[in-house]
DNA sequence: CGTGGGGTTGATTCTTATCAATTCGGGTGG
DNA sequence: CCACCCGAATTGATAAGAATCAACCCCACG
């Protein structure tokens, strides 16, 4: 069994008490596995349940009548698949692997027994759900009023800044098709904003590699601030020792 | 002092125990006015608390560097604006008044609060921002995917699902810049795109009433399945008297 | 009466999609 | 080790959708 994986994602956000990164452990007991491409689940589907992403990629995506389809989210280790359908019978969008992918299944039910257990992890739940929420905003900008190569740009930092901050280059394991889906783009056109972005030494690619090497100037040109992706955590209370904190 | 406007909405979720509506109706103590078009807050300004709209419509929006602008939220009496930036110290999008409006800040520290004194209100919290999440997502689709056409009347499908369900017409006070810069079309291409609209007879608008004879047939014309407005409340505890759930 | 914001309309341009052909590269089976 | 195959990426040509620019109308409001 994998070492807890959404831990660290909290942990991020305020330091855990002991019993508070237990309860969180007991989320990722059941872990299944799919391979790259696999359905997790599909829209229409009775969803019961979340899903912590143990390792892998994943995404959430919605197919439309004509054979087009919207790529919603991209799940990296750690985060938890499907909280948006807490209020959802069943499953508004589909679910899928990326890459190959360990998935741990958890009952709805069981978060709010968290929060029963500790009111400072509903807090941590509310900061997960309003992050999601800032990168839903943030793509709305970039579908809504950007052309496709400040778009693609701006996915791109999105991407490093999620993935890895301070490197110059990073692994984006997706098809330019893919990214199309993801950005509102045809598969072409994504392949000519890359060679553009390429020719004005902006961003190099290669198979999966991608290069950035003035961030600095990239950011500019796409518009990206990143702080919509920070979280501040001053206001979460401190915990109060290994206590339940009724 | 209005009567709490916040309840009503939440009862809609699941019913409130008495001590929790009453919490909830701390929420709304201190009502301000603004008039249509004032900003409430400020990209970048301090943000400390959140805000229920009381009475009137509100939207967020971003401002662009071109002096485009891509509107991001739409908000009816009852809801609570800036749950989103509960992680932000500063604010992430403009807030402003669409109509003239009342609205009652509160300190976000209240949420944390709210959440100790009852857990439930935690679960409740969570659907509305699920929910939130679920509109953001389908304009996702809407703006990614859609074309002007289908994509306006998706929108106005949403709008009447949200204000009148039942009524076959209903008041929508915003300009047709006000949707183009929601829908990221220009107001020019609105025009036409509701002239079209209306020659096929799907919609008719006069001023900000909006009149749309057959439902069925612009759902059918726009894809819009109402499902994601709804919420499943299955899951949620029913409320156990008016005591504490410690 | 003027004034200004919103809406409409036409002409034009720009961006992106679509279609089709070709190439590239990695994996498979002989 | 090579021939083949398939999906992904590239490239070119064309078409569609939406933006932009500019003129004009309507009308509410001072």
């Amino acid at each position: 069994m994998p070492d807890s994986c959404i831990i660290p994602h909290f942990k991020a956000y305020a330091e855990l008490a002991p019993f508070e990164a237990e309860l969180l452990k007991t989320l990722e007991l059941n872990p299944r596995a799919y391979s790259a491409g696999a359905v997790v689940r599909a829209r229409g589907e009775h969803a019961t349940c979340f899903f912590t992403l143990s390792s892998g990629w994943a995404y959430a995506c919605r197919d439309l009548a004509d054979g087009d389809r919207q790529v919603l989210d991209i799940f990296l280790p750690g985060q938890i698949m499907g909280l948006r359908e807490v209020g959802h019978g069943c499953s508004q969008s589909n679910f899928v692997a990326l890459t190959d992918i360990q998935v741990c299944p958890f009952p709805k039910a069981r978060i709010t027994e968290l929060f029963d257990e500790s009111t400072r992890l509903a807090d941590l739940f509310m900061l997960t759900m309003a992050r999601e929420q800032s990168i839903l905003i943030e793509r709305l900008v970039n579908l809504g009023r950007r052309p496709a190569d400040q778009r693609f740009a701006h996915f791109l930092l999105e991407m490093k800044a999620r993935i890895a901050p301070d490197a110059s280059t990073f692994e984006l394991p997706m098809s330019q098709g893919f990214i199309g889906d993801a950005l509102g783009l045809s598969s072409v056109h994504i392949s000519r904003t890359l060679k553009s972005l390429n020719e004005r030494d902006l961003v190099a690619m290669h198979g999966n590699q991608v290069r950035i090497n003035d961030c600095r100037a990239l950011s500019e040109f796409a518009n990206f601030d990143a702080t919509y992706l920070d979280t501040d955590t001053t206001w979460v209370r401190r915990h109060n020792g290994d206590k339940r904190s009724a």
